[in-house]
DNA sequence: GAAATGTCCGACTACTCCAGTCGGAGATCT
DNA sequence: AGATCTCCGACTGGAGTAGTCGGACATTTC
């Protein structure tokens, strides 16, 4: 079990975004140097924050990405449900199950109401944690 | 995000045998056919939770798989804990990070308080629950 | 003791998805 | 005009997943 780097990475980046937030845009590439992470990678995974509202971007020169709100206003869910596939932790959840599908003669399977209790509060924990949170700890010397 | 389908099969063979703890061991293929699993990819799991302990076996006519403790003592962090290859949800609480190593200067990211803080309450929650809690629900007619 | 019924074990395969790269086009500031 | 920087799609290598298969060994039954 293990969630996408993309997820892992984009928080990162989130949080970066919102310790610049209100100093105008960061490009693409600082954010790499300062993370330590592929820029090019990068590249696609703030594509998607964009694309899901979350960032603002500005071209050319002088331009880069900034937080499209307030940093308490954007929870990790918010991050990780648009980078992460789906948040269903089995097939059993997701649609169309495959050969071990779940029901049998419109019964779920015995495990049914388990996952959804976990995915619920695998959610909940997402939902509850901002990226004003996580600016709070860790912060660099 | 998603566990494996070994977690997730595991789980529905494990409360089968709940069903009938006490009453002699269930060949494989019985509980294949009951779930609709693939029979030669659950004898590779039932193999795994028997070295970890859950399961009894016995081989030859007659033979079969039974639980080795009562369906109340043993959690659903049992079962997935030893299917799972790991519950670490990200590669920063994984041993040797790869490019987007976690710590730099000693600091670690700054996300990684808050995986540990998910992978707590999964963990918990896959604690909190057991096989005999699964028996009772999705009882079939 | 032989046959039937099971578990046990390792090796093997096909496939999907993930992580990451690359090249080029378009926007914007100086 | 030129330097930055975003934007986009296509592409690639590798790892892990889901599942199969063949054969050895144990145990009961006849």
């Amino acid at each position: 079990m293990r969630f996408s780097t993309r997820s892992e990475y984009g928080i990162r980046v989130m949080v970066r975004l919102g310790r610049g937030y209100g100093q105008g845009p960061i490009p693409l590439a600082e954010l790499a140097e300062l993370e330590g992470l592929p820029p090019s990678y990068l590249e696609q995974i703030a594509g998607q924050l964009r694309r899901a509202g979350l960032v603002t971007s500005r071209m050319g020169v002088k331009g880069g990405y900034a937080l499209a709100r307030r940093p308490a206003t954007i929870s990790m869910a918010d991050i990780v449900r648009n980078l992460e596939g789906s948040l269903a932790p089995v097939s059993c959840l997701a649609e169309g199950g495959g050969p071990g599908e779940c029901t049998h003669a419109d019964t779920p399977c015995s495990a049914h109401a388990f996952w959804e209790r976990l995915q619920g509060t695998i959610t909940s924990t997402l939902e509850s944690v901002t990226v004003a949170d996580l600016m709070k700890e860790a912060q660099p010397a």
